[in-house]
RNA sequence: GGAGAGGUGGCCGAGUGGCUUAAGGCGCACGCUUGGAAAGCGUGUAUAUGGAAACAUAUCGGGGGUUCGAAUCCCUUUCUCUCCGCCA
C-alpha cells in the first residue's frame, strides 16, 4: 500500500512513476486526494466536538465534588446532545475512512524509475547471461529423463492428488533434498538466518505482503478455518516483523527459510505445465532481508550477485532479466527475474524473482525504523527473492547435466549428496 | 474439545468510574561527578491523525455497549498461559 503521506506531497511524481506500469492512474490518485481531504474536514469537526464534550464532561467532575447537582444536570443534557452530534461525525469518519483505504489499496507499488516501460515479457531487459549449456539435437527434456532413471512421478502424482502434484523417488528425491540444504547452507554463511514458518496463514497476513486482494485466486484457500496455503515463504516470514520499531542497529535483517509452495495456477494449461515446468505444490527456499530505506537498491544488487552465485555454483546456464513496468508485480518496485535455460525446450525457466518493494508492504505491516540521527520514526524497505526454486533447478540440472550413461550431480551439492550421477 | 487465569508504554509492572498517557522500575539519551570508567545524582524519554505552531483528538489486545465521563463496569471476539481430555 502507498504512503498517503507521500501521494499528498508528491502526486505528480507517483502518477509518473506509476505510469510505466502502462496505465494512467491520475483519476484513482485524484480520487484519493478527495477523499483524503474529505477525511481531515471530518475529523476536525469530529475533533472539536469531542473536544467540547471533553471540558464538559470535566466541569461535571468538578461541581460534583463540591455537590452544585443543578447546574451539573443542565450539563449533562448538553454534553449528551454534543455526544449524539459526535456519534454522526463519527459514523460518517469512518465511512470516507474506508472508502478511501478500499481506494488506496488498489494501487499498486510506484516502480523505480530505471523501470523500463513496457507491457509484457518481451519489453523485459536482458541484463546478464552466464554459462553455456549442450545445445545439440540429441537432448532430451527433463521429464523424459525424469521418467527413464524413474525419478519423479507425475502420472501417480496426478492421480493421487491432481496435476501438478508430482511424486519424487530415490535419487530424484535425494537430489531435491541435497539441493534444499545446498541452498540453505550457502544463505547461512551470507548471514541470513534460518527459520521454519507455517505453511498456512491468516487474512491478514495474506494482506500484509500484499497476496489479498490482488492475487486472491492464486492461494489455495481453507474455508473451515479461513487459512490460506502459503503461494512463497514470503508471506510468513515477512509477517514475523510487522509492527516493530527496529534501530539502525538492528538492520538489516537477513531471513531464509525453506517451505513448500502451494499455487493454483487456475488458467494455465498444455506445455507451459508439462512436467516440472508450472506445479501447484513445489519446494523453494526464501531470502528475505528488511533495511533502512537508502540502503535497499544497494542490497537488491546484493541480494542479485547472491543468487547468480548459487546458479555459477551449481554451473547452470542462466540469465537476468530486468522486469519492465507491464510484467512488474502489484507490490514490486523493482524486480529482477533469475532464468535458467531448458536447452530441450529452447526456453527460459524463471527460477528467481528478486524485488524490492521499498515501503509498501511496510506500509502494511507497520514495520518501522528510528533514522538514527533525525530520530525520525520511518518505514523500513523490505526486498525478497527465490534461492532457488526447486522444480526448474531440477529441470535445468537433469536437462544441462545429461550424458547417455546418467545425469551428473553438479560438484557444489558433492557435501550433500551420496552419489555423482543418476543413472538407471 | 472442557475448565480457569490473563493481555497496560521499548521491556517489566501498578492501577476497580473523573486532573491517569497512565505510578514505580528497567532500558535508552543528555548533563553533573571522575584521571578514565562503573556507581551515584539530575533531566528527558509512547504512537497516530490534523495543525506553520501553540495545541487538539484518538489509542491500556480487537469490536460494541452503559455513563456527562471507562484502562477500570457490561457484552462479544481474538490471542497467550495453567489444568483436564485427545493425540504425532
Amino acid at each position: 500500500m502507498l504512503e498517503l503521506n507521500l501521494i499528498k506531497k508528491n502526486s505528480a511524481e507517483i502518477i509518473q512513476k506509476l505510469a510505466i506500469r502502462g496505465g494512467d492512474y491520475s483519476q484513482k490518485i485524484n480520487d484519493i486526494l478527495d477523499l483524503n481531504e474529505k477525511r481531515i474536514k471530518n475529523q476536525q469537526a469530529l475533533d472539536e466536538a469531542l473536544r467540547e464534550s471533553n471540558k464538559i464532561g470535566q466541569l461535571i467532575g468538578q461541581l460534583a465534588k463540591v455537590g452544585n447537582f443543578e447546574k451539573l444536570e443542565v450539563l449533562k443534557k448538553k454534553a449528551t446532545q454534543i455526544k449524539t452530534k459526535a456519534k454522526e461525525l463519527n459514523n460518517l469518519s469512518n465511512i470516507t475512512i474506508k472508502d478511501l483505504e478500499e481506494k488506496l489499496v488498489s494501487i499498486p507499488n510506484t516502480p523505480d524509475l530505471s523501470v523500463p516501460i513496457g507491457n509484457s515479457a518481451n519489453d523485459n531487459q536482458e541484463i546478464y547471461r552466464w554459462g553455456k549449456s549442450n545445445k545439440s539435437s540429441q537432448i532430451k527434456p527433463h521429464w523424459e529423463l525424469a521418467e527413464k532413471y524413474d525419478i519423479i512421478d507425475f502420472e501417480n502424482g496426478s492421480h493421487i492428488t491432481g496435476s501438478g502434484f508430482p511424486i519424487y523417488k530415490g535419487m530424484g528425491a535425494k537430489l531435491q533434498r541435497a539441493l534444499i540444504n545446498f541452498f540453505l547452507e550457502y544463505n547461512n554463511t551470507k548471514g541470513y538466518t534460518e527459520y521454519i514458518p507455517p505453511y498456512f496463514v491468516n487474512e491478514k497476513s495474506a494482506f500484509n505482503t500484499g497476496q489479498i486482494p490482488d492475487k486472491e485466486g492464486m492461494m489455495y484457500h481453507i474455508n473451515e478455518d479461513n487459512l490460506f496455503a502459503i503461494p512463497t515463504a514470503e508471506v510468513p516470514i515477512t509477517n514475523i516483523f510487522k509492527n516493530k520499531r527496529f534501530t539502525h542497529k538492528e538492520l538489516p535483517i537477513k531471513c531464509t527459510a525453506y517451505s513448500p509452495c502451494f499455487r493454483r495456477e487456475a488458467g494455465s494449461y498444455g506445455k507451459e505445465v508439462r512436467g516440472l515446468n508450472r506445479l501447484h505444490q513445489f519446494d523453494k527456499v526464501e531470502i528475505v532481508q528488511i533495511c533502512q530505506p537508502e540502503k535497499s537498491y544497494e542490497i537488491l544488487e546484493e541480494m542479485v550477485s547472491h543468487v547468480s552465485e548459487l546458479l555459477k555454483k551449481l554451473n547452470l546456464e542462466f540469465r537476468i532479466v530486468k522486469l519492465c513496468g507491464g510484467d512488474l508485480g502489484f507490490t514490486a518496485a523493482m524486480t529482477y527475474d533469475f532464468e535458467v535455460y531448458s536447452p530441450a525446450q529452447k526456453k527460459w525457466l524463471e527460477v528467481s524473482s528478486v524485488s524490492n518493494f521499498e515501503t509498501f508492504q511496510a506500509n502494511r505491516l507497520k514495520m518501522k525504523y528510528i533514522n538514527n540521527e533525525t530520530k525520525e520514526i520511518q518505514l523500513c524497505h523490505t526486498l525478497n527473492g527465490s534461492s532457488l526454486a526447486l522444480p526448474r533447478i531440477m529441470a535445468a540440472i537433469l536437462e544441462q547435466n545429461q550424458t547417455d550413461d546418467g545425469i551428473i550431480i553438479p560438484k557444489a551439492i558433492k557435501d550433500y549428496i551420496n552419489f555423482n550421477k543418476i543413472t538407471v
